[in-house]
DNA sequence: CCTACTAAGTGTTTGAAACACACTAATTAG
DNA sequence: CTAATTAGTGTGTTTCAAACACTTAGTAGG
């Protein structure tokens, strides 16, 4: 079955920039590309819209499809439709970014053993098409919504200490922070309570673990 | 002649907001829709994207054909693709707004009088489609991006007065603003100078002008 | 020409948030 | 019991935002 148009029409496919912290460093999901074009280049994994699928939905399926989340922060990033980033055909794709829990990410690695990995911002492969200058145009985003407390949440399990808090910070600002400013500034937020446990993770004082507070965690959605 | 593929494509368009100030409100040029879907409702206007075309381009084409404006600030807001917003067929539309100085606007109104207008954003008509949910996001893209001092400029003649930018920041913030604290800012941005020019206005004192600094000027781009 | 009216223009003070900065506390390994 | 390591804590300083009222320069109208 073919299904024909009086004009042409691009095809859309919807692109999911998983970012997740591991090793104390930001880093996001690249597949290596079993077929043409771009074939054996990393990207960023995406597929098609489909012809009675919203965005957003697309976006969440393809979320599931790579990783296994079903929750985690998904935004637009934007659209992306250079006319010569497709060899095949005109192809536009709209970016989202998911923010994700290293430990909730279950990404299967498929038929060969490296075709999916997560790479360091720091550090990336060449990317495929014009790859490369979505995901630093989604680095920027990411770094601009630290400005709100709640989203390096996502990026952390339920239980955390303010060390580990304190290092999502600063691998996405890609800067050091004070220590005494930056608990303080937590505190005053008022969004964070102590469990009362602490976890003990070395020769030295263990540290003590904090949840989001009941009222805060609506502000999550 | 026809397009055929395999699977279904949906079409993509071009959504152009055009933002300007006139009468001290923040308005936008909306169209009334002379053809179904939504034949008569008033619509932000826009068009197809060209295959070989990029999304930017598109969106410069667009501004121009409605507008006649060939310089402005123009940026993408995002892509709007929910399956329902178009009863023909699937449509995906990325949204663009554009900034431009009501005196290089020059829309025109087509063979109906009333068919391209100017509307205060606070006195909106019932839109086609989701054209009212792409605006709200527009205002608030646009007062979020009103940090950065050189966007109010795109609204203004090359010479203006401080009263008429504070009256630009003014209307996009949706409060006033003190006029001591202000001028003391933008002052000390150091993006201004007095051409030593002054407008007189009516039977009170008259307004020093100011210009963009020749260095700031690289900026605005 | 004098008065009334109008918008332009100008500084200081206060409170809040950002930043710089160094030591003590609790644990484990040896 | 000592050394090593990370957790945890407070103060002074600077910078930025916000509140606040009067003087100045022009025009209009008597």
């Amino acid at each position: 079955m073919t299904y024909s148009y009086e004009y042409p029409h691009p095809a859309v496919t919807v692109d999911v920039i998983v970012f997740t912290v591991e090793e104390e460093r930001l880093k996001v999901l690249l597949i290596r590309r079993g077929q043409e074009p771009f074939k054996g280049q990393w990207a960023i994994p995406g597929g098609f819209v489909g012809i009675d699928e919203s965005l957003k939905r697309a976006a969440w399926r393809e979320l599931k499809e790579e990783t296994g989340v079903r929750a985690a922060l998904l935004q637009q990033l934007g659209a992306f439709g250079r006319p010569d980033r497709d060899p095949r055909e005109r192809i536009i794709t709209v970016a989202y970014y998911a923010l994700v829990a290293r430990e909730k990410l279950t990404f299967r690695a498929g038929s060969d053993a490296d075709d999916a990995r997560l790479f360091a911002l720091s550090d990336l492969p060449v990317l495929a098409s014009d790859h490369g200058k979505i995901l630093q145009r989604a680095a920027e985003r990411l770094r601009q919504q630290l400005q709100d407390v709640t989203v390096p949440l996502q990026l952390l399990p339920t239980e955390f200490t303010m060390a580990q808090l304190q290092q999502v910070h600063e691998c996405i600002l890609g800067r050091k922070l004070d220590k005494r400013n930056f608990r303080k500034k937590m505190k005053s937020s008022g969004l964070f309570e102590a469990t009362g446990e602490q976890r003990r993770t070395g020769s030295h004082r263990p540290a003590a673990l904090y949840r989001v507070t009941r009222s805060a965690n609506v502000l999550l959605r």
